[in-house]
DNA sequence: AAGGCGGGGAA
DNA sequence: TTCCCAGCCTT
């Protein structure tokens, strides 16, 4: 902490710009009617590397079709995939499917509330299960995702950005977080929020800032001396991924098992658009990687969901 | 420690 | 185009 005063302050000052400022999301527990750990679960694998306004919609429509992880429990796991739509790296579904069975069949369908029980769960990393902890139920953790991360580097280290994740990150929280669980919560959803809407990677929004006055990165000026960024990610047209991609949104609005070579062609996108250099064995690659993922299941020469 | 894994929106 | 997103798993 710096000159400006000590981490109650910036507690105080963090907590009451989001009591006002907030978005209301229908996954925090303060929405109208409440929700529940299931809900928080839910939400926090599909906001894994998702944004929020992609969730929104694919969120409601999972609590309103499986309000207890019993209920999603009882169905095929492609049927969590189908409804998983097009929000990304489809073997979230599959292991929110597998938790979802496990608390029902383990935990008398109730959500797990301890950290290292939570963690046991496929899917379930140190952001995910400090976030169940947390925000359902109220324990005193650090909360540590991206947002987190970078108003961290900020705030705390004077850094333009948060670069690679670190081992100190959740200790770097964890100084930071009040002792009241109560307050901490609230810190751990404010950190996030305000890296989300304010302090964030592009263009930070510094005049809106509520905790600008602790801020060294501006006590510093501001300064361009963001650490090494992660490897650039590879191109997203010829993927595999995309590749992937396609064959899952075969298989997602197939209403009966399709075969195997329709599947093949899928892999490799609509007639017309084909790049030029397409590699012969990627189709062939990929429709076995999902296979080897469980996204896929073959029978008799066809393929479909789990 | 590094690489793979979707897909969309914004600069 | 490139970057980034309420990460996690495997190697």
């Amino acid at each position: 902490m710096n000159r400006h005063g000590d981490r109650r302050g910036l507690a105080r000052a963090l907590g009451s710009w989001f009591a006002q400022e907030a978005r209301e999301l229908p996954w925090r527990s303060e929405a109208p009617g409440g929700v529940g750990a299931w809900a928080v679960l839910v939400s926090e694998f599909m906001l894994q590397q998702t944004q929020v306004e992609r969730v929104l919609p694919r969120f409601l429509e999972w609590m309103r079709r499986w309000p207890l992880p019993s209920r999603l429990a009882a169905e095929e796991p492609g049927e969590a995939v189908r409804a998983w739509g097009r929000l990304g790296y489809p073997r979230r579904a599959l292991w929110l499917h597998g938790a979802a069975t496990e608390i029902a069949n383990e935990h008398g369908d109730v959500v797990p509330r301890d950290v290292e029980t939570l963690l046991g769960l496929t899917g379930v990393g140190p952001y995910t299960a400090r976030a169940v902890a947390a925000f359902a139920y109220g324990e005193r953790h650090p909360v540590v995702d991206t947002n987190t991360r970078r108003v961290i580097a900020r705030l705390v280290r004077g850094r333009a950005a948060a670069g690679p994740p670190r081992a100190g990150d959740l200790d770097d929280m964890a100084a930071l977080l009040p002792d009241d669980p109560v307050e901490a919560r609230v810190f751990n959803a404010a950190a996030m929020e305000l890296g989300a809407v304010v302090c964030t990677a592009r263009a930070p929004r510094c005049e809106e800032c509520p905790v600008s006055e602790w801020c060294e990165w501006r006590g510093a000026g501001y300064p361009d001396n963001a650490p090494a960024k992660r490897p650039t990610q590879a191109r997203f047209e010829g993927s595999d991924r995309q590749a992937r991609g396609r064959i899952m949104a075969l298989l997602r609005s197939a209403a009966a098992p399709v075969p195997r070579s329709e599947a093949l062609r899928a892999a490799q996108g609509p007639a017309g658009s084909r790049a030029k250099a397409v590699d012969p064995a990627q189709p062939r690659r990929v429709y076995d990687s999902l296979l080897a993922d469980g996204l896929l299941v073959e029978f008799e020469g066809r393929a479909r969901l789990p």
